[in-house]
DNA sequence: TGTGGACTGGACTGTCCAGTCTAACAGGAG
DNA sequence: CTCCTGTTAGACTGGACAGTCCAGTCCACA
């Protein structure tokens, strides 16, 4: 009855959690214990063994998305606008693919359950994307290759443009670009930002 | 027991509409029948001799939601800066106002369940807000006092910064800004804007 | 005075689900 | 061989909830 080339024993616990991720980013909080154990090729009790109840495993597999959703920023100043490019590439991924879509979705449904949850997800998550990237900004303007403002303000404005409008749009179903377009909006929106906070001129 | 200065018999459909937005928008689908009734002043019954089951009342709500986060642009283009300013002061009260959020907030969480509304919604919100400040734009490109550029383009830029990072704290529960400090932020990001787009200087 | 339509309270059905319980099984350690 | 631990299938409890049904009330209108 189960797949025979399965490892017998094996852990539970990660298979738990690894179906409990699938369940709860496809349909949300309300999934039902017994089609995670289901997806898991485990049984409920097995589940309950692990862990406590339905409250901290939808925890831990939060947890578990906040965590990886972070994105590197390479601390290179050199080449502002290739940094940039290679950050927002990653960043977009992260936003508007369809596995952080549908985590977001089923945390930000579950905000008034979770208030704590969901402070450690912005925290650990956006807020602090939005903190290395200001970082980076601020060495920026530090050369002299970007104008001085405050750096966070000008780390939100980038985020807001890689992300803005077309994150609502896909949360509400709307398909995202295809690789090519992808990329070509990416160059126009940090060509945009680097327009906004271009040096001033000396007016040669 | 009801209320008694209440009139008898005023429209139950009317007073079910709104007692549902509260619920709706506080609790989300997963409110129940039973207290939208209550909140209502109304039974059980007279609620499905109105509406003949919850999806429906909940698409009754959400198109009414829907109607109402439109934002008015008016056509001046003689100040560019000044339209923005008093757009945007509206747009960030939609966008990052409790209802505004709890209504998005209901609505995403329900994208798989209601394709068709979170379509609707998206079609006859954010996208027909971002389709009148791109014919804005275009004018304002048109007159010279915006750097020409693909005009949705630079209204979802715009769009991107009035909302982007701070929408996600707000829907992650984080407090959003006191009114002088909206202002200030409000001036910054149309500034910055404006510094993206500004006209390409003829170097005097 | 009587009739009809809308409303009320509350009981009721069927469904779904979190969490518990039990009895049985498998494998490793002593 | 026997305990022990982790597992399994499945029955079960208690509660929530959508939607139905009904008996009775209130009111407008004729």
């Amino acid at each position: 009855m189960k797949p025979p080339s399965e490892i017998p024993h094996a852990d539970s616990r990660q298979r738990l959690l690894d179906a409990a991720t699938d369940v709860f980013m496809e349909e949300g909080y309300h999934a039902s214990v017994d089609r995670i154990a289901a997806k898991a090729g485990v049984a409920k009790q097995t589940l309950y063994n692990h862990f406590p109840s339905k409250d901290v495993l939808f925890g831990e597999v939060a947890r578990r998305c906040t965590a990886s959703i972070l994105v590197p920023l390479d601390g290179d100043v050199s080449d502002v606008r290739e940094s940039l490019l290679r950050f927002g590439a990653l960043f977009r991924v992260k936003l508007l693919g369809d596995e952080g879509l549908a985590a977001f979705r089923a945390l930000i449904a579950e905000v008034g359950r979770f208030p704590a949850l969901a402070r450690a997800f912005y925290d650990n998550g956006p807020a602090q994307t939005a903190r290395r990237l200001a970082e980076f900004l601020e060495r920026a303007m530090q050369k002299g290759a970007v104008r001085r403002d405050d750096p966070m303000f000008a780390a939100q404005m980038l985020l807001g443009m890689l992300g803005g409008v077309e994150r609502t749009g896909r949360l509400c179903g709307q398909p995202g670009l295809a690789a090519e377009a992808e990329a070509q909006r990416l160059a126009h929106i940090v060509d945009c930002f680097l327009l906004a906070f271009a040096p001033e001129r000396i007016d040669r």
